[in-house]
DNA sequence: TAGATTGTTAATCGATTAACAATC
DNA sequence: TAGATTGTTAATCGATTAACAATC
């Protein structure tokens, strides 16, 4: 007897983001209705990925008409889990921990920074933006008080593991690491990188 | 009569600076020699992937022995064309602008910032570490005078587009985007996208 | 009704993995 | 020689695309 087969492919999940930053700003543009073919055009992609990406989850467009954009933005933030406000941790209070502490796009996306740590005493208690950098050995005790489940890190490479260690045991399920190193993390813990290094190196392979 | 393959996939060069940071990493840790074993280990993805992905553009390795570390290490940055060092361009003096003129592992890496540009009066001859913000305005004859091949664009999304069609008509052939809006680039121009809301809304999902 | 576009199936295409002969 | 590990093939697995009935 076959299992019902409901195991979304990661891969797709990975494109339900682009398609809404895509609608967000079709709202903008004041676009009331839109087609797979139409967001296909600007994204890139096929129609075809767009229509079977967006059928896992239910019907949300009609025959002949298309989707309304508004309510395809409703559904994707509720599949993707941002139609409520998370808060976020930064961990490193050096050039990118000041980055994306003011990074401005986050509080209309889902994401509210709460707090900012760092284990230099030289950086512990300084202001960025409205917050001060408080001590990373306060940091265990605030994640489980608060019920932190995502965090930020941008330490250097060599701490990078550590840090990702004791986020872990006080509770994060989801890091976005900006250190420059592979990190590991048991099953059930969301990682994922953001390395410009990687891009730029991946680039030049194409180029001369 | 079959052509002979050549063409290597894309997923396969996007692997190759990952495995180039894995090895760089075991130099510092004075570690010579590797397997497709261990480095697999070390990046959480098959022995196998790693040889094959490797085999696609030459035998670098010894049976029974592995890989030499610093030999490997050279062909990759042959491979990946960052066995020197290219010169880049910042677009944006905001934030996001600062954070990467100021990113220290681009040096060591193949990238070398070489002018920041911003088209607000207010910022335009303001300090950013060793450069003065530039006009936008003499961007063009920069990028020509000094064949600059490579940009990365900080600009708010809203300018990003008209600011890449600029810049391609430059004659930059890459650009890493951090604008959070999806470009169109003719074929045979490089684009890369760095955007964390999308990462963190795609690890949302999973939580919960 | 005619035109447009969805949701879905089946076919195609491409990527990953398992396995192993070759050989250091 | 025995053990280890490569490079490569073939099999498997998964993702994308083309096509079209359904229907707005």
């Amino acid at each position: 007897m076959p299992e019902n087969n409901n195991e979304i492919p990661d891969i797709v999940i990975g494109r339900l983001p682009l398609y809404l930053r895509a609608l967000q700003y079709m709202v903008l543009e004041e676009q009331m209705v839109t087609s797979s073919k139409e967001l296909a055009e600007r994204l890139g992609i096929s129609a075809a990925q767009i229509r079977k990406d967006l059928s896992q989850f239910g019907e949300f467009g009609k025959q002949g008409t298309g989707y309304q954009v508004e309510f395809l933005i409703k559904k994707l933030r509720q599949i993707l889990n941002v139609d409520t406000i998370w808060d976020v941790i930064i961990i490193g209070a050096g050039d990118i921990g000041h980055g994306i502490a003011r990074y401005p796009n986050f509080g209309a996306q889902g994401f509210r920074v709460v707090a900012v740590f760092d284990n230099n005493p030289n950086k512990i208690g300084t202001k960025i933006g409205d917050f001060s950098v408080q001590d990373s050995a306060v940091m265990p005790a605030i994640i489980k008080q608060s019920n932190i489940k995502i965090a930020m890190i941008a330490v250097p490479a060599s701490q990078a593991q550590l840090v990702v260690d004791d986020l872990i045991q006080a509770g994060i399920k989801a890091i976005l690491n900006y250190a420059p190193i592979t990190i590991n993390v048991p099953k059930g813990i969301q990682i994922q990188y953001i390395d410009p290094v990687m891009h730029l190196q991946k680039m030049t392979y194409y180029l001369k």
